[in-house]
RNA sequence: GCCUCCUUAGCUCAGUCGGUUAGAGCGGCGGACUGUUAAUCCGUAGGUCCUUGGUUCGAGCCCAAGAGGGGGCGCCA
């Protein structure tokens, strides 16, 4: 294969009167003389200027819209407004034709919905090329960051024995043949006689796996795919995400909040450093959307400025308590604006959460210290005896990025929790056992990286951030 | 799982009170155009009105069931 040189190399550091190769997708071809070529290194193509009486009418025909294309041609400073340099082209070959009658998308703005029935395709546009950017940034940044700070990246199993994990609806994992499964006496399903000889299930949280590893070599984080069986109809949910848990020792529940923080943050800043074209481009897509909508559905900011936003300001940190009465003494509620009553033992409502984040605050929360009714089993119980030592990251649009705890480290109490939420003691012997024999205090959170990747892209639908999104009812490609 | 809205050309949508031949913009196709930037200009084709059943002299429009999709809620990340 011809060698060629990729735009954003050309881009940064044009080499001048050299003649090059690109090769990429046509995302235009103007006024018969214009090439705008894109091949995923960067969120802006390259103009290819043609000279039509150079060329065989037949091939000119095939530059259609995401026809592949390999340019040879002399890099020079471009004579137009909209771009510094261009390929004048010598050499034009087709590498893929894309027959504009029957090519599923058309180079005009299409609908995310309509975009998503086209998830082969969809990748080649502008918008979602800018997207899988920024997730592989943000990807990338999540492991950088960690291992600059002497976090180990520990693997926690896909599949589980263990179906108390506490975190969902779990899909179940099987090889026996579920037309005739083998039966037990009492006529349940016999899994002695499936795959591991007992039950299993892919994965809702690496986070007990990752407690292993944190009282063994201190500071872990967990970076898999995690399955949840729930009917979520939602922008926020997906049956198959990606989760970032990382679990240190010696750590308690304030520890926990400044990592959290500073790690979100940090997130935020690479993918502003790094991918500053992609980060622009998402930011005018959603200016133009906005255009055409009634100012109170509009974003209070765009979503540069949301960005650094975040970035430059401190989360803010109450404790459940301090946020129910914050919502009970205000002025949505005294005029019965929420649907649900805020009261001291109920779980916060999306509503509630929204009203504290972009109303009240108007930045990020961090809410801590929920009542034990409504948390998992193993967070630490804290001196009142009524609540426990959890923290929830509550973000503006998303709503819960972050949920983690301080875990409970006192076998005693974590036995007491178990049975009191009837979790079997034989389920999780291991859990119990990492607390009779060298434990100590330790605390960690779960990161839902889609979430993340929705919030730093602006993109309204976690199907969106995803290349192959997983939601009931719907598993193509 | 619950609530709600939507489904008309390739895409996004309009379609009045139930009435003759279902419209627009974009996209496609044909042509023009050698400095365009969501290119522009002229011309042109394109319809199982989601499906099934019903009401009616007559249904894109009304009713019922089903399918697909969006938004909200719950569950959470």
């Amino acid at each position: 294969m011809k060698k060629r040189t990729e735009i954003a190399k050309i881009l940064k550091t044009p080499p001048l009167n050299a003649e090059i190769t690109v090769m990429g997708w046509v995302r235009a071809f103007r006024s018969n003389r214009f090439i705008a070529l894109y091949d995923g290194s960067s969120a802006n193509t390259l103009q290819i200027v043609v000279d039509f009486e150079q060329f065989d009418e037949v091939l000119l025909k095939k530059i259609s819209f995401h026809a592949c294309l390999s340019v040879t041609g002399k890099l020079v400073e471009s004579q137009g407004a909209g771009q510094s340099v261009e390929i004048l082209a010598e050499q034009i070959e087709i590498l893929g034709e894309s027959n504009p009658e029957v090519y599923a998308l058309q180079p005009k703005v299409q609908t995310m919905e309509f975009l998503r029935e086209k998830a082969h395709f969809r990748m080649r546009t502008a918008t979602f090329s800018a997207v899988f950017r920024i997730r592989h940034g943000v990807a990338y940044a999540v492991h950088k960051y960690y291992n600059d700070r002497g976090f180990y990246y520990l693997h926690s199993p896909i599949i589980t024995g263990s179906d108390a994990e506490g975190a969902g609806e779990m899909f179940q994992v099987t090889t026996l043949n579920l037309d005739q499964p083998p039966r037990t006496e009492d006529g349940k399903v016999d899994f002695s006689q499936d795959f591991f000889e007992k039950a299993t299930n892919l994965t809702v949280s690496g986070q007990l796996q990752a407690e292993i590893g944190a009282l063994a070599l201190g500071k872990v984080y967990t970076f898999g795919p995690t399955f949840r069986a729930e009917n979520s109809n939602t922008s926020r949910h997906l049956a198959e995400f990606w989760m970032i848990e990382p679990e240190v020792a010696f750590y308690d529940i304030e520890d926990n909040m400044d990592l959290a923080e500073d790690f979100v943050k940090y997130l935020i800043n690479y993918v502003l450093e790094h991918y500053p074209d992609d980060v622009a481009l998402l930011d005018k897509r959603i200016q133009d959307l906005e255009k055409n909508m009634k100012m109170e559905d509009r974003r209070p900011m765009g979503l540069l400025d949301t960005l650094r936003f975040v970035i430059e300001n401190d989360f803010e940190r109450i404790t459940y308590t301090e946020a129910v009465e914050l919502l009970r003494n205000s002025k949505e509620f005294k005029k019965k604006k929420f649907e649900f009553e805020p009261e001291w033992g109920k779980d916060l409502q999306a509503e509630h959460e929204r009203w504290l984040v972009e109303k009240h605050f108007k930045k990020p929360v961090i809410v801590r210290n929920y009542p034990k009714g409504i948390k998992a089993f193993y967070m630490r119980m804290n001196d009142d005896e009524q609540t426990v030592a959890a923290m929830d990251v509550l973000f503006p649009g998303i709503g819960e990025v972050i949920g983690g705890s301080q875990r409970e480290e006192r076998h005693d109490r974590l036995l007491q929790r178990m049975h009191e939420m009837g979790i079997e003691e034989e389920e999780l012997w291991w859990y119990l056992e990492l607390r009779k024999f060298g434990g100590c205090p330790h605390a960690g959170f779960g990161l839902g990286f889609e979430r993340m990747v929705q919030f730093i892209t602006g993109m309204g639908n976690i199907r969106d951030v995803i290349p192959f999104p997983r939601t009931p009812g719907y598993a193509e490609f």
